[in-house]
DNA sequence: ACGCCAGAAGTTTTT
DNA sequence: CTTCTGGCGT
């Protein structure tokens, strides 16, 4: 495509952020601005104007927006050879080229959250700490805090004073050097391990710059430390750095991300060309003043106002409901209204702001026979099927990695138990043994008692799976794998030809043929295959095809567009989260989250809240969110669902007529006494106190508390 | 070595 | 309320 045709449609701003030559350039681009199409566009550009593509790298965060990029670029006609990566594979990558750099081999295993968690309780155990004071999962949040924040054990033990962190400190330590053992990086380690090197390495920093000239990096707002000194260094000498990304959107703080390398990009880089984009193209005008309305609330932050020349559209809706149950019902009620109005599905999303709440959502959306999809984050990552196929393909490709080996020694069971293993390790250390060697040479091992044979028998199956590393087609090896670990198998034989995991097994051959066909002159290994797919995972994505509403968390809504957006519990400690209550920064954050989630609706789009939500088993009354009140109140509707509201006044709001210190029963708590009886919000609260379980209170009409006759039937 | 039951714990998740 | 873990029993 001509440079001309690049630009033919696209509005003034657009064009400037385009057409930018060298030199720093930022991109602050609003909720629906178009910023993907823009930043494809001058990656194409630059491709048609300024170098050959191969010399232009774009960055995303997320595999989606790398997808994404890459199907624009092309379908520009100019995207052959440019490297379109996310920043932990594009580190994975080039970390393997320079593997020896950084004190690993090519073949380094790739370790996730929860081959951290599981190395980390090795850690603990050798600090000679007790697991139950340390709990692995929580260390495992703060090393990996360190390491976004680029601290080393040293750094942790050495600048605190703080006797925890010193011990985790020691444990992170520890934790390295089983990382080294592994011969291991985890997905924290891919970006510090690379900025470490860019800095250390000024020949290959060169080299680098020279092979990259211009660099792209979308959601520049998520970048965490590592990030951006990986940014930075990247684009030392020619300085042809393009941060694209929107201070209102960013939702990662928790995780490391750090707005400030958004916000002070101009003080970082005095000449540069900043290009703002305000028009949106999304939403209704009354769906965009109202979210930033809401934004505005925030103190740190940009000034930046959206607008639009959409339509007016209907006011954004604000829904208050009895409880939970009641707020599901009403959504789903308003879908279905919506489906027999001619609307798809397929255009509608209930967001939220935890997982718990999915369950009471899925519950009323299946009564009223609707389909849904949910877009599960973390889960398919810890999919045991096909973690553990990877884990014996990391085994072959790197035996050093034991945490993959000892995942697999017993998987599918052959009775080789946990006293084995055991066994096996302790021979390991006293002899100064890789475990990979102690189980090869089992034969020796008389001492293993019974287990021996089966050991035995698990190191020649090692032996055959070693020599499929040296097939050329990946998908042979992988489903000879399934095949002669038995896997396959165990999962038909369990759980059957048409269950969801045989289905990814089935997934995972056909990526690995995708793969063989993507690489047919030779490029592709099955370390590199390996490294993708760890990296990699798009079988959990969206099916936009498939006719159901879409159920997410806020953060996964994060680059998403649907005509009609439901957001449920705006309540306080829900959203804003309770996690935030103390600390003002975190206290925005939620609020970003909460814009985010409303700028992700075209047409329609209603905010729900409840006067009660069960919590771990009881009833609570809530307090309405804060963010709700920050609304324009001319934009909004308020709809009362609740009784409270009068709207639906019914039998449910009497009060029973026990007296106080009524014997009560309850099939789940037993026997107690009724000390309170009220009525909160136009509802009737039952207080009991339970002889065993202390105190509990019920919404009279729902619960199975019943009174007790002394001198009647007690059974229920 | 495996399965079951009791007890404890419990926020958000790009890779 | 749920989910997961660890301990105990077979």
């Amino acid at each position: 495509m001509r440079a001309e045709q690049l630009l033919e449609d696209l509005t003034k701003p657009q064009r400037e952020a385009v057409t930018h030559g060298d030199g720093p350039l930022l991109v602050l681009a609003g909720a629906g601005s178009g910023k993907t199409r823009v930043i494809a566009r001058r990656a194409a550009y630059l491709a048609v104007t300024a170098v050959p593509a191969r010399q232009v790298l774009a960055i995303t965060f997320t595999n989606k927006a790398a997808d994404e990029m890459r199907q624009r670029i092309v379908a520009l006609g100019v995207g052959g050879g440019m490297t379109i990566a996310t920043f932990h594979s594009f580190c994975a990558r080039l970390l393997r080229q320079y593997a020896e750099r950084v004190g690993v081999t090519a073949n380094y295993s790739i370790f996730d959250q929860s081959d951290r968690v599981r190395a980390i309780k090795k850690a603990i155990g050798q600090c000679e700490l007790a697991s139950e004071d340390w709990k692995p999962s929580q260390v495992e949040g703060r090393i990996s805090h360190a390491k976004n924040h680029m601290q080393s054990p040293e750094d942790l033990a050495g600048e605190s004073v703080d006797f925890a962190d010193k011990t985790v400190g020691r444990i992170y330590a520890e934790y390295e050097q089983i990382l080294a053992a592994n011969n291991a990086l985890d997905f924290d380690d891919l970006l510090v391990r690379m900025a470490v090197l860019l800095e250390q390495d000024k020949e290959l920093r060169a080299q680098l710059e020279d092979r990259f000239r211009y660099v792209l990096i979308d959601e520049y707002q998520d970048t965490n430390r590592a990030q951006y000194l990986i940014a930075r260094r990247l684009t030392e000498q020619r300085r042809n750095i393009c941060a694209t990304g929107d201070p209102d959107q960013s939702i990662y703080g928790w995780r490391g991300a750090d707005l400030s390398n958004i916000l002070e990009f101009e003080a970082d880089y005095p000449d540069a060309k900043v290009v703002r984009l305000e028009r949106n193209y999304r939403s209704t005008q009354r769906i965009l003043s109202a979210a930033g309305e809401l934004i505005q609330s925030n103190i740190l932050r940009k000034d930046k106002t959206l607008w639009t020349d959409n339509p007016q559209g209907s006011p954004v809706q604000v829904m208050t409901c009895d409880d939970e149950q009641d707020e599901a019902r009403q959504i789903t009620e308003r879908i279905a209204r919506l489906r027999r109005q001619g609307r798809p599905l397929r255009e509608v999303a209930i967001f939220y702001r935890v997982n718990a709440m999915t369950r009471v959502l899925e519950d009323a959306l299946r009564a009223g026979g609707l389909p849904y999809q949910m877009a599960r984050g973390v889960e398919f990552y810890n999919r045991k099927e096909i973690k553990d196929v990877l884990a014996y393909l990391r085994v072959m490709v790197n035996p050093a990695d034991e945490i993959a080996l000892v995942r697999i020694i017993n998987t599918p069971a052959r009775g080789i138990g946990k006293t084995t293993v055991e066994r096996l390790g302790s021979y390991a250390r006293q002899h100064d043994l890789p475990l990979m060697d102690v189980v090869r040479q089992t034969e020796t091992l008389k001492q293993l008692g019974p287990a021996s044979g089966r050991v035995a028998t698990f190191g020649q199956l090692l032996d055959r799976l070693g020599k499929l590393v040296e097939l050329k087609s990946v998908r042979d090896i992988v489903e000879k794998a399934l095949d002669l670990t038995g896997l396959e198998r165990a999962v038909l034989e369990r759980e059957g030809r048409d269950s969801e995991q045989a289905r990814n097994l089935a997934e995972l051959v056909s990526g690995a043929s995708e793969y063989d066909v993507e690489h047919l002159d030779g490029s592709g290994s099955l370390v590199d295959w390996l490294a993708m797919v760890s990296l990699v995972n798009d079988i959990d994505k969206l099916d936009e095809n498939l006719g159901a509403v879409s159920l997410m968390t806020l953060h996964a809504a994060k680059g998403l567009e649907f005509d009609v957006v439901f957001i449920a519990g705006l309540e306080e400690g829900l959203l804003p989260h309770v996690r935030s209550r103390d600390s003002q920064a975190e206290m925005e954050e939620e609020r970003r989250l909460c814009f985010v989630g409303m700028t992700r609706a075209r047409k329609s789009l209603t905010l729900s809240h409840a006067l009660y939500r069960s919590f771990r088993g009881s009833v609570l009354r809530t307090v309405r969110s804060p963010f709700l009140d920050e609304l324009p109140s001319g934009q909004v509707d308020w709809v009362d669902y609740s009784e409270q509201g009068g709207s639906r006044r019914s039998a449910r709001t009497r009060l029973p007529r026990w007296p106080i210190g009524q014997l009560m029963y309850h099939p789940e708590y037993g026997l107690g006494r009724l000390i309170r009886l009220d009525r909160v919000g136009g509802r009737p609260l039952v207080r009991v106190q339970f002889n065993l379980y202390g105190e509990k209170s019920f919404t009279a009409d729902e619960s199975e508390l019943k009174p007790v006759e002394l001198d009647g039937d007690t059974d229920p």
